[in-house]
DNA sequence: CGGACATTTGACAAGCTTCAAGAGAAGTGG
DNA sequence: CCACTTCTCTTGAAGCTTGTCAAATGTCCG
């Protein structure tokens, strides 16, 4: 039986911590985040206040009382959301490692929004207050901010037009391909021995996916077994594996921009 | 009969064109958005290399060919869209005076997006490369330039509720309600004489209204019949008469937040 | 008047939601 | 260690919302 997101529940500890010198960070370490120059980021980590751990399911920021923090997802899966008064909830985004998280409240109109990990997750906080000063004395971190923020309107464009103009088994495919892409390109996508298969954590189960989709459980689960039985993909142990990224990219008809190195806070 | 978007093509020397002189905006005499340093609007004005025209209909950003430049739309609506390669189209976004275009494909990864203007428009251009020049410079308006984004993605944000998550009569309460507020912010909302009923001009057909709201024209047609039957709005002209607002944002679940000024660049 | 386009309506089909219930896996407490 | 609870996944059946097809009406324009 395929089952989504039967991992054991992690404990809180088990998520790794943002280290204290961001010049040991793990994902600037990588390589897959633009580079930056040494007075950058000694202000970066000057800026920063602290550190914080969110369990899974915890809150990061209310949906109705938002904190006005800034936070950098450091490891783990968060997601933004919005509801509706009745309980119905729409998840507007994915939020991965290198993320920048709470932009939207800081400034946007009050259009709340909430966010909530689905992982453990660890953060590095910084204060709402600094932003300004940032921009001023770090155009270039200015300028990344925007970066984010639009590329972030990149992926909400994406899953509008994936809501309102995809049917069911194209919503599902798009949103496989497009969540192995992300986590792919910071490097936390591992491949088979043969190298033709890819697959990644896949820590949300199908009531996420249904959220994100705009479908109902229901039929998520039921299109979900129906890609699976075509062989396109297996999910397993809260891993995706890939098994036709061609077809599942031919079904969302969602083919990938080169990828260009993002910006990190 | 109730006759949407029914009205005459307008020739597009009607539209009001961009000053040469950005003291003489009326935008920014109107009051309706954040003030300005003296030294900052001179900047702006410098910036902008010149003012173009768009007529109804015409492609102000082709989806498969950006190119690159930045526009503060003057008079006029457009909309942001992403379609499907079988033809499907979604509308992310309309653009209303004073709105930022282009800066997604400033930055963001390649997701393409195309900007259709719906009525005559006309723009303020600013070139790709002086962006970087503004944020070193003029901090401010960098600041301003993220907040635009921030704010676009959330009506992207709320787009994406509407499609994932409300049902056709309450989507199209949602659209209703979203474009009277945003035009009343900028003072283009009429008050009948009495002050009871708000009204603004509505260039838009059903087929943008459909493709909005993620629904077929024809359910698009029969929800905008029954919304009428009940006496919430009024569509003639070219001009949309909202007759019932508390019934319109209940039915919408949808609650404003207390007006900010919006920056313009 | 004829053609193009937007709106309107009815009939029917399809996709998706809801309801209901069972199976599997994991955690808890005796 | 096992019964018990809880949560997630799975499946079938029925019903409703929405999409598709088709055609008529109305409006604008040349």
């Amino acid at each position: 039986m395929t089952n989504i997101g039967a991992h054991k529940a992690i404990p809180i500890s088990a998520a790794p911590v943002c280290p204290p010198a961001c010049a040991d960070c793990a994902l600037r370490r990588s390589q897959n985040f633009s580079a930056i120059r040494p007075s950058e980021l000694a202000f970066i980590e000057h800026y920063r206040t602290n550190t914080r751990l969110v369990e899974a399911g915890g809150t990061i920021i209310r949906e109705q009382n938002p904190n006005g923090k800034l936070f950098t997802l450091y490891s783990g899966w968060a997601f933004r959301y919005k509801s509706l008064s009745d309980g119905r909830r729409q998840i507007l985004n994915f939020l991965l490692p290198g993320d920048l998280i709470g932009l939207q409240q800081e400034f946007s109109d009050g259009a709340m929004h909430g966010i909530e990990a689905v992982t453990p997750v660890s953060l590095c906080v910084f204060p709402r207050d600094g932003l300004w000063h940032l921009f001023r004395e770090y155009p270039s971190l200015g300028y990344d901010i925007t970066w984010l923020c639009a590329r972030e309107e990149g992926f909400v464009d994406d899953n509008l037009l994936t809501a309102g103009r995809r049917n069911a088994t194209e919503r599902v495919a798009m949103l496989l391909m497009h969540l192995y892409r992300r986590l792919d390109r910071i490097g936390l996508a591992t491949k088979d021995e043969d190298g033709r298969f890819g697959s990644i954590e896949f820590p949300i189960n199908q009531q996420h996916i249904a959220d994100t989709l705009g479908l109902s459980l229901v039929h998520t689960n039921k299109t979900l077994r129906r890609l699976h039985k075509l062989g396109l993909h297996e999910l397993k142990n809260g891993r995706l594996r890939l098994l036709n990224t061609r077809a599942l990219e031919h079904i969302a008809d969602y083919y990938d921009a080169p990828a260009r190195k993002v910006p990190l806070l």
